[in-house]
DNA sequence: TCACGTCAAGCAGAT
DNA sequence: ATCTGCTTGACGTGA
């Protein structure tokens, strides 16, 4: 088992995903941001690899506009020793990456538009990653989208979008449950049909779920990763006693947590925590698991 | 230096 | 109808 944190180092005085308006848009400008945010992912990558923390979200944000038609560089020559040197730094520390891409990358949508330019989205994850020289176990994980008033036809097209993707796309590409519209249930009937694993989001499933029972759940979710995925990734959080329904916790609940590693301690997996304070989380979980019976876990 | 309106992109649920 | 949340708040103008 791996922990990790999304994106955002909070402790740093450097920023990853540095960007600036469209309207400010200029190659100079672009190409000053891509630098800066490759030279702090890799420090963050450092921080990380000091602290034991394994697991890591990449931003979206690494490289501004990569896929909106005003970027007319060619990023992935203009920096490609910088990523080069970031995925041998990740490679040699043995640490694993997944990206995320937003809320806008739908590729069920009924807007043409909309599907294509998340193509070209997933496109630039895939390229970020490759450029890294990542195998197939560093995940994009993505959101099945939108029901548009008909989930069933919404769902066909999901897969029929996805089987039209090329080879190196969908070796990336994972999906994960959501808390409204797709779940644990309704992303294992995608995997039935397209071979994806999954990414098991706990909160995500307490929120909306067919009453499965956690345990058995996990078992079926975790079998739709093949060998050349990795071992499966879990998203893992709680809610915020204080705010509504749906809200992460500021700090890691560990009485939560421990519930669900005892839940799981029979399977293996990656987790990523996604709370609010990111790395100090993600230091405590490993605090707690190191003198927890589950120590020989981490790795 | 700081406050705050706004920012590439879509959808769903809450109010 | 409008607001909020989601991957991640952060840019940038005006004072």
């Amino acid at each position: 088992m791996k922990i990790g944190y999304p994106c955002l180092n909070l402790t740093l005085p450097c920023q990853n995903s540095q960007t600036f308006r469209l309207a400010s848009y200029s190659q100079k400008r672009f190409l000053a941001t891509v630098n800066n945010n490759l030279d702090c992912l890799l420090e963050t990558l450092q921080y990380n690899r000091e602290k034991g923390i394994l697991f890591f979200r990449i931003t979206s944000g690494l490289v501004p506009f990569a896929s909106h038609p005003v970027c007319r560089v060619d990023w992935p020559v203009v920096f490609r020793d910088k990523f080069k040197a970031i995925g041998r730094f990740i490679k040699k520390e043995k640490m694993r990456t997944s990206m995320h891409p937003g809320h806008f990358t739908l590729l069920n949508s009924l807007r043409t538009t909309v599907w294509r330019r998340s193509i070209k989205e997933i496109e630039y994850h895939v390229d970020v990653l490759d450029l890294l020289g990542l195998d197939n176990s560093h995940k994009i994980q993505i959101h099945v989208g939108g029901v548009y008033n008909d989930k069933e036809e919404s769902l066909k097209r999901f897969i029929e979008t996805y089987k039209k993707l090329s080879p190196k796309l969908k070796k990336r590409l994972v999906i994960e449950n959501d808390e409204n519209s797709y779940n644990a249930d309704d992303c294992l009937r995608i995997s039935k049909a397209t071979k994806m694993p999954i990414v098991f989001d706990v909160f995500h499933h307490q929120l909306y779920n067919q009453g499965e029972d956690l345990k058995e759940i996990i078992k079926e979710i975790f079998l739709t990763w093949r060998k050349k995925d990795g071992i499966p990734i879990v998203d893992y959080s709680s809610q915020d006693a204080n705010k509504k329904r749906g809200a992460h916790t500021e700090g890691i609940d560990l009485e939560n947590f421990n519930k669900f590693l005892e839940i799981t301690q029979d399977v293996d997996y990656d987790i990523m925590l996604e709370i609010k304070d990111k790395a100090k989380s993600a230091l405590e979980a490993l605090g707690f698991i190191g003198h927890s019976p589950l120590a020989s876990k981490l790795y």
